[in-house]
DNA sequence: ATCCTTACCAACAGGATGTACGTAACTTAT
DNA sequence: ATAAGTTACGTACATCCTGTTGGTAAGGAT
């Protein structure tokens, strides 16, 4: 532990920081953790803390940020594994990889209920814009240019969409039988996409 | 001011208390303003804030409900005006009045922000279904019995109808051109439960 | 008029956030 | 290598907020 580069230091204490506060976050939420417990957990001092974010928020941002990375990552590869050859067939793996990975107490937690809350819609829209949200918006462009989706603004029904699908999360999270939660709502968003979705590979029948 | 009756007492306080903190909340958020500012505006000391609700969060229960009391009276009254004759249109009619209502920053602040973050998903669910949410799954059981509506898991239909519902209202509040966005949003949502209905009034084409 | 309950007030304890200032570790220049 | 400068870290403090506690005043019952 002899010479660390300056970089190196800022790395782990940052790093220490970021996994303690998610992991507390995660499991009791922003405002109910406060600095002197993240701080303690991840083996520094409020100080160290202090001088690498600006503030409990700024903190609190750079800990979305992996979280909404994670998630990008995951859902592109879910979409990439399921072999889609049509924009429509991609935007229905998403829906599937989506409720895979909001099954994880830290992403519901973090991005659907404190995100918005602590940084306010905006700046929390900024963010999303950057990573899964900007991502739906990307699928529904190319389902557009194949055809499979009617002219529209995609701006605005990138985010509906998302709404729908946090919600859906949160839903399944909470349910009693979390199986059985997931089909329904696995059902009810799939009959939401397809409504909108010119006729593709397997629309079910009503 | 003289002989008042302790229900009285009670009253004026609780009421008091209520739209000051509602007011604070809507424009600066439930974190960010304290109960001694609360007391303060409401011409009481926090003495009696206390006697009357038993923390902050109680507080914020009752401010919560006294808005989505406020929303559900305003969509059903915008419905019944709209004169909808069939569960379809009530539907749209609903749509556009949450358009309306959401308007309102009390509204978007203490109904989409800092409700579920605040009480914990599961709480604001339980407090939502017995408002918008409730009225939602209404609207669509009568749509189903209607046979405009394919017979499906209503609880979750409502969840991301009305999830998607939050998020156009978001996307309209923070938009440069409101007007230009509720048009927009409009749009994709009337698209979204149009996708969904079977063969309505009006089903605009694609 | 007296007793009891309810509404209210004032002061306090505990804890959290962010800052100020001092120290240690690394980096750069001579 | 040493000195000067910059970056990382630690400690202590000032400020604010929450919820509680013990006491006072107003209203209601007998």
């Amino acid at each position: 532990m002899k010479r660390r580069t300056q970089e190196e230091r800022s790395t782990t204490t940052r790093e220490a920081l970021k996994a303690a506060a998610r992991r507390l976050w995660a499991e009791r939420g922003y405002a109910e953790v406060g600095t002197p417990e993240i701080a303690r957990e991840a083996g520094v001092t409020r100080g160290a803390m202090y001088h690498q974010f600006a503030d409990k928020t700024a903190l609190f941002v750079a800990v979305l940020e992996d979280v909404e990375e994670r998630i990008l990552a995951e859902l592109g590869e879910a979409v990439g594994a399921a072999g889609a050859t049509t924009p429509a067939a991609a935007l229905r793996a998403a829906l599937d990889a989506w409720l895979t990975v909001s099954a994880d107490p830290e992403v519901r937690r973090l991005v659907l209920l404190d995100g918005p809350s602590v940084l306010g819609w905006p700046r929390f829209r900024e963010l999303a814009l950057r990573y899964s949200l900007g991502m739906t918006e990307q699928l529904l462009r190319a389902a557009v240019e194949a055809g499979e989706l009617a002219e529209q603004p995609l701006r605005p029904l990138a985010h509906v969409l998302v709404g729908a699908l946090d919600e859906g999360a949160m839903l399944v999270a909470e349910a009693d039988d979390r199986e059985a939660a997931r089909r329904e709502v696995r059902e009810v968003l799939l009959r939401l996409l397809d409504g909108i979705l010119r006729e593709g590979p397997e629309r079910p029948a009503p």
